[in-house]
DNA sequence: TTGTAGGCGTTATCAT
DNA sequence: ATGATAACGCCTACAA
């Protein structure tokens, strides 16, 4: 009995909670899979060791035989991204009770996603995948996930956008961004607002483009001329410097639609405290997201609302479906936005 | 050949590699561990046709076998703090940059931490842990973790604090606050302020205990009045609320010392919006931490900063050199910190 | 309901 | 320098 000396320093496994119990070691691990057979008073009494000598199953053996790593993989760009630091934190607190753990990995935050990363991250095992990272096509993503089925954020144009499946399997979480731009531009439009500029998130992100097109629509439909545009890139900083810009080199604007809060932060910033401009009574501003700050007194930003929560719950539904059926085929979700009126625009 | 069937959809294992290269699967393991002896040609040729396979180790299994992880696991109670948010994100990069991979876990927002919580967490058997959490006990952490050597914030009250190692071994990080608290007592001093306030953080929290301590203790030292507590958590809103009740119920104050900078910004936006009072001039406000938003043209805190580099690399030398050496005694690590002067008092 | 045997993918040990 | 063999801790047959 004295093996506890080199070994043991700290690991409990199966086997000793056998011993201690005069149980066999399959017993204890019937004892911690609820769905096997095992007489009730012999669970109890495994589990009552179990908790004393704070024995827990390894899950990476575990891992090993099932296939089950309980691992989602989360890619992000910039975790103090204030959008999506509270994305990975619903996520996290979702998939912790359904008893999964989050697994973070940093990319470069120019948005695009580099395969030594996604090798990196392949020897962890995660069940699942989560890029807040654009630009990668699927087939590279699922080049280097072997169980894990990606899952892409898209922004039909139309409500009614139903392109047929291409490609390689991949979930989709569609988000129907026009009932929000809509509200925000006939609020824009009731307030007398007609040289209406975008102050951009990055260039190339599919969120941003898309953001802007439906823009570029909802404006033209209502008889509006094109939005002006202010290359930006989602950071408080670089909306700051396009406004100057916008406002000293290209004339300005009645109103302005920034591509996220943080952005249109920038601009008011800008606005008030540089250029002098009054808002709402100058100029007015919109954002895009509806974060925990948009609230606060200084800002008090009217934005175009995407439900956190719902955002959420529909990705961790993918996750689980796909993960209790993995051949299904493609799965979907579909998210709606819609305008918080606040103080910015009036 | 046509083993590829079911098994093998998208998981190659070393023998496949193996198999391929016509080599042991020894061999292959050697490959991928760079202080081990193998023919320079043949481990280049291994690795060839690994990259073409898409073959990484598996580190469930390597963990398995070698007792390393490789993982991270990072306790806190909210993600999308500013501080926290930011400190998370430089992590895990400098963990990743390291061959490690970040395990985030959530726990209540009452800085308490569960013991489910940390059985469920020592199931992925993380190699170190760093908790973003107080009021645990060493001895609690030590029970749930067995390889692991927790890593403390401790903040002497006095520089030459030198307390004798008591309990279980735990690593420490110290945070020297006396410097930046001087500087921004003085220069509310010079400033002409008396009457100064303390919106404080989560009642419980050693951080915010330490640092209504140290500003007690210096402006006893300075001559000034003990200063009056208005109770908060650390967030915006209840700052906000403080901040009303301070003025209505009790009088005001000349100055105001916020427990955090997202404190501060509530303080900041009741004193302006709500109460009609000017900043810098009727009031000084003070924050601390000094995070990205303090710089933003609305709020423009002066803070006492807490390098948020200095403090990462600090916590990652912490962790490395107790990983490379398990059984080495108490590890240290000590931190400063200063003021950053910008709008907010003058 | 219970126990025995075998295997998950890797690295360590010991040979050669 | 290389290869066979035995772990690592667990789970899933299968048999009793």
């Amino acid at each position: 009995m004295n093996e506890d000396t080199r070994l043991t320093q700290g690991r409990v496994t199966a086997a000793m909670i056998a011993d201690r119990a005069n149980v066999s070691r399959v017993a204890v691990s019937r004892a911690f899979n609820p769905h096997t057979s095992l007489k009730a008073e012999k669970r109890e009494l495994i589990l009552r060791i179990a908790q004393e000598l704070n024995y827990t199953p390894d899950r990476a053996a575990r891992a090993l035989v099932s296939g089950r790593s309980h691992l989602v993989g989360v890619i992000v760009p910039d975790v103090c991204s204030h959008w999506e630091s509270q994305e990975i934190d619903a996520l996290t607190t979702a998939l912790q009770n359904e008893g999964f753990a989050t697994l973070l990995f940093k990319t470069r935050t120019d948005f695009s996603m580099d395969e030594k990363l996604l090798a990196y991250m392949r020897g962890f095992n995660p069940d699942s995948v989560v890029a807040f990272v654009e630009n990668v096509k699927p087939a590279t993503l699922a080049r280097f996930l072997d169980r894990a089925v990606p899952i892409y954020v898209h922004y039909p144009s139309s409500d009614e956008d139903d392109q047929p499946e291409t490609g390689p399997l991949h979930d989709r979480m569609n988000v129907l961004q026009r009932a929000g731009v809509e509200q925000a531009v006939a609020l824009l439009q009731g307030y007398g607002a007609r040289r209406i500029a975008y102050v951009s998130g990055v260039n190339k992100s599919r969120a941003n483009t898309a953001r802007e097109q439906m823009l570029r629509l909802v404006m033209a439909e209502r008889g509006l001329p094109p939005p002006i545009i202010a290359p930006s890139d989602f950071s408080y900083d670089r909306a700051y410097g396009a406004t100057l810009d916008l406002f000293r080199l290209e004339g300005g604007a009645d109103a302005i639609f920034a591509a996220n809060d943080v952005g249109a932060f920038g601009v008011l910033d800008a606005l008030r405290h540089e250029l002098g401009l009054r808002v709402p009574e100058d100029v007015k501003v919109v954002g895009f997201d509806d974060i925990a700050q948009s609230h606060w007194k200084s800002y008090n930003l009217t934005t175009v609302k995407f439900d956190l929560k719902d955002r959420v719950s529909a990705l961790v539904r993918l996750i689980l479906r796909r993960l209790n059926n993995p051949d299904a085929p493609a799965l979907q979700e579909t998210l709606q936005t819609r305008l918080v009126v606040r103080g910015t625009v009036g």
